[in-house]
DNA sequence: TATTTAAATAATGTCGACATTTTACAATTA
DNA sequence: TAATTGTAAAATGTCGACATTATTTAAATA
């Protein structure tokens, strides 16, 4: 029985995707059909069907008749899919600046408030900073009101998460790290509030690229 | 015997692909499993394999149990299309202006070249024409050398085929149509070759929205 | 010993059958 | 007549079996 509304294949596509991020899965690791079967308990085609869109989703690769793999990592991938988000940003804030309303404004100050709130605590949590750090973003950037645009940039954040949990590993707990990237957030914030489009793009594409350098030490 | 080095499920996937592009399924129509199978003449499986990742293409959508359908259109799915791929193509001429080096060049020069000769000739023959236009502007995006761009920039472009096709039914044979892109092609080959990053990126947003109105009345 | 060939083993990809769910249709009731 | 219930038909989604292809192992040859 079935108590979800989704079907198999949706689900084991959700679950291999965290796995993929997690990294439960190793990049270039080969991924087995029949150990799949068996992790999971699931049929052949639900598998493969997902499978499928893990490979649109560019988390795997295959070659017909020799299976499936995770897709590798690499600096050079890394600095491609930074390079391609910090300007998918920037442009999504750019026209936020151009287009937002009071509401976009009002959400923006809510979300600053409650990042502020977790990331001046005593104790920082990393899942909820990273949960209300991701909040923050995405509500500045919803006032580009474009759908195509917001998926573009959902997708590389997806795509780039293997790499920012390398980040995650060595910089959340430093605390001078935190703080600095705290005040780019208030400036950003500011510049967005007082509608300062370019200025607010160029310091969010060097707010994305800040890690590139550090996962590239911890890539090599 | 397979003499193709695809899987049944690759192939099927550009059979449909094109078969939706090209109208051969109109928009919210119901792709029943039983009927797919028959005309391609392919079991389950790899039929399935294909339609999870038209899914991921925004091709084609599904509801667990209900089956799928190809994904309507919409003017507001038109606008934001062309928007996004406005912005992507003036992102990444402007990257490739700052970055392109002297085979860039060279082959934006010929791919101009070779679209003059298309353009001007008596006859106009849409598919070389299609093709050799459709060359001109990837060889100048080319030069900004990232992937994910390029990438994000093909799947915008094949998200906006069944508008095109709207307005290529209609603008094709018309010559005053082409006479005038094909000097905002001039104009814009220029400002590449001169370095104009800015000016390049603000031409090219205005060239790729030049459409949209003339699509939005053939929707209605 | 290194290389080639052949057999065996294992893995992938495809198919049709079956269980489950949705939809269409007819019968019943208010 | 309209709404509701129940039944039949059709469609979807899942599974395990099978054919095909790749890989590994062993034997044979140079």
């Amino acid at each position: 029985m079935t108590t979800s509304t989704k079907n198999t294949a949706a689900k084991i596509l959700e679950t291999l995707t965290d796995d993929i991020l997690e990294g439960s899965y190793l990049p270039g690791e080969k991924l087995h059909i029949k150990t799949l079967k068996e992790r999971y308990e699931v049929g052949t085609s639900p598998l493969r069907e997902a499978l499928s869109q893990l490979i649109a989703k560019d988390l795997v690769v295959s070659e017909n008749q020799k299976g499936f793999y995770v897709s590798e990592i690499s600096i050079d991938d890394l600095e491609d899919i930074y390079q391609a988000r910090a300007k998918i940003e920037a442009l999504c804030i750019e026209m936020a600046i151009e287009k937002g309303d009071d509401y976009w404004e009002a959400n923006c100050l809510a979300a600053m408030y409650k990042l502020n709130k977790s990331s001046t605590s005593a104790s920082v949590d990393l899942k909820e900073w990273q949960k209300r750090h991701s909040a923050f973003h995405s509500d500045l950037v919803a006032g580009c009101a474009s759908p195509r645009l917001l998926q573009i940039r959902q997708s590389l954040f997806e795509k780039s998460t293997r790499y920012r949990n390398l980040w995650l590993k060595e910089n959340v707990t430093n605390a001078d790290t935190l703080g600095l990237n705290q005040q780019e957030h208030t400036a950003l914030l500011n510049l967005a509030l007082e509608r300062d489009a370019k200025g607010a793009a160029q310091l969010v594409e060097a707010h994305i690229l800040t890690p590139v350098e550090i996962i590239k030490k911890a890539l090599t």
